[in-house]
DNA sequence: AATTTTTCTGCAAACGCTTGCAGCGCAGAC
DNA sequence: GTCTGCGCTGCAAGCGTTTGCAGAAAAATT
């Protein structure tokens, strides 16, 4: 490969044409102040009349850092992982940064291969909206040195943050809402991620459910997420035979599923019975009937995590805490009194 | 910037623990079958040891090229955006390309910034996906000699793919079935960017009802894209007083906020009023009613996109060609005869 | 044993950019 | 006229890879 005289467009071509050097149109397209006006203006016209665009590997490179904000989440057909998402490019924009996403699709080995991803970018931060991660995994960002955010996974570390929400108090308040209603069969839908030993939402549920009502036998569904999923769930539920009064959903997008199942069987909602979502996505407001939900503030949880990771402020950007969030428990019109029979 | 020892991890520091040359190392991490394997095991040791992770700017700018797959949407909330985007990744993957989306919110500058990112990220294809596109932006991508694909905008160039779904086709199939159905008072419901002059959606609206019914007086109406405008457009609709039998909406996911305006008015679908969508996205399925609409083949859209810009058989990859795909219309629930008043 | 062939490995240039430092030209001070 | 200072600009090293070429080591051939 020698003296491959290149006929890319590069900085060279550009100074060539604007008769500078090099250094002269880097900093004249780096907002560097230094430069005569004069000498700005006639590279402006020449990067202009080339139809020049920088190449970022090599300014990241020449830089020893990028200006990308990576994130990773589990589904991003789900609107919860949406919305944290859409705060977070917005927050990036903001401040020029730019942003890559990648999507596990709830598999191991794809989140394998996007934790590789961002450390090969030298991401400035790296956001990780995941179900679940190794250890092994975790370790491997916290050896990167790049400053990052974990949801609902992990434990904090020197370049780590963590945020939590407290499922537990937000499956409480349903359950113990639902009770208020007469509620007593209850089953708990969920996806098969959430299926793991370790799973908050589901364990609370059944801790819960035996202590409002100890006689229950409360029952466990699942299917992949999304709304397929919920109604796939929905339907093993009904053929099981099991007739609860009031099923509680891991998430709202999988209650839309299931609530088209149901609907599909000819049961009423609420007065057949009654279904509640966790999340509280827009969707929620808009489905029919309206789902009686919790709220997980996607938002603030979303700018939390870029301050943390990026913020400018010094004391913002604290990496290595962790952040614990409250839900809200959203009553519509999903829910009722149980049915008596 | 004299001699800074480099702290970070890179090539050289696995070749000096492995005993061995930065190039044998690269060899071995591109998997070179020219290695000896004694050599090899200890380079990956070498590397696993140190937490080696290959920087990817430097790879690209070595290489003169990414391999990366650049997509922009329009808006990735809706999920007629989103599944194309699936279906690229999908595909991407397959072949060891990664994938960089941008999101433009049917902002032009945000388009612009996106346009401007993977250019400058070299990507190796370039899929765009958005309402609408400035002509001096078209030839900008066409300039940069990146293959494209284009949906719905613009003209085949000479690295660029068009692909064009027949949507007067779509709208005529539609109006002509609600015509059957007795209905004569029609309403569009749009959201803003597509409410530009060429908007061909709507055009062919207003010229099939006219056709069909001259004595009708259709009317149009709009908000942004989303469930939220779907339901302020719908809100207009109603205060203004006109009072249509049926109401065509430009894509599924405004239909769904629109349907939601109406129930809370009162209004029964489809007994008061019909309402159709356009894309079949997965949840016109799982509303209530389910929504009648006209199937845009999402899938095969994305792996016509993907070969046409990345396949790897010479005749598939034959950018700058325009390809023009029928829609079907699916009836569900959500439409019916028109109410008699 | 000498020679040829085949494997394997290392050298060093190149990719396109940033940036510390040195140097040039010119205005003002002496 | 010489010197100082200042504002701009250019030189060249360095960022971490890949890869053509050449050379060393090992294997095969004579």
């Amino acid at each position: 490969m020698r003296k491959r005289r290149s006929l890319a467009m590069n900085l060279d071509a550009v100074a060539q044409r604007a008769g500078v050097s090099t250094s002269t149109v880097s900093r004249v397209l780096n907002n560097l102040e230094i430069v005569k006006s004069s000498t700005r203006s006639r590279v402006l016209k020449a990067a202009e009349e080339l139809n020049y665009h920088p190449n970022l590997h090599a300014r990241s490179l020449a830089r020893g850092k990028s200006r990308i904000l990576g994130i990773i989440v589990s589904n991003m057909e789900n609107p919860f992982f949406f919305d944290i998402y859409r705060t977070l490019e917005a927050d990036a924009h903001a401040q020029a940064l730019e942003v890559v996403v990648a999507n596990t699709d709830y598999r191991s080995e794809q989140l394998l291969a996007s934790v590789q991803l961002m450390i090969g970018l030298r991401v400035a931060g790296l956001a990780v909206i995941v179900s679940e991660m190794e250890e092994h995994l975790i370790q491997t960002v916290s050896g990167s040195r790049i400053p990052a955010a974990f949801y609902d996974v992990g434990t904090p570390q020197k370049n780590i943050t963590n945020i939590r929400v407290d499922y537990r108090k937000g499956i409480k308040k349903t359950v113990s809402y639902l009770n208020a209603l007469g509620h007593k069969r209850m089953a708990f839908v969920g996806h098969h991620s959430t299926l793991a030993p370790i799973s908050e939402r589901r364990k609370t549920f059944l801790e819960s459910v035996h202590r409002c009502s100890p006689g229950a036998e409360p029952r466990i569904f699942a299917g992949p997420d999304g709304l397929d999923g919920g109604r796939q769930a929905a339907r093993e539920l009904l053929e099981s035979g099991f007739r609860p009064t009031a099923i509680l959903c891991v998430n709202d997008f999988m209650a839309v599923g299931v609530m088209r199942e149901l609907r599909e069987e000819g049961l009423q909602i609420p007065r057949d019975v009654s279904v509640t979502g966790f999340d509280n996505i827009k969707l929620a407001e808009f489905c029919s009937p309206s789902l009686t939900t919790v709220h997980i503030p996607r938002e603030q949880i979303g700018h939390i995590i870029f301050d943390h990771v990026l913020g400018n402020s010094r004391e913002e950007r604290e990496v290595g805490r962790e952040i614990v969030i409250d839900p809200e428990l959203v009553v519509r019109d999903s829910t009722g009194v149980a049915a008596k029979n």
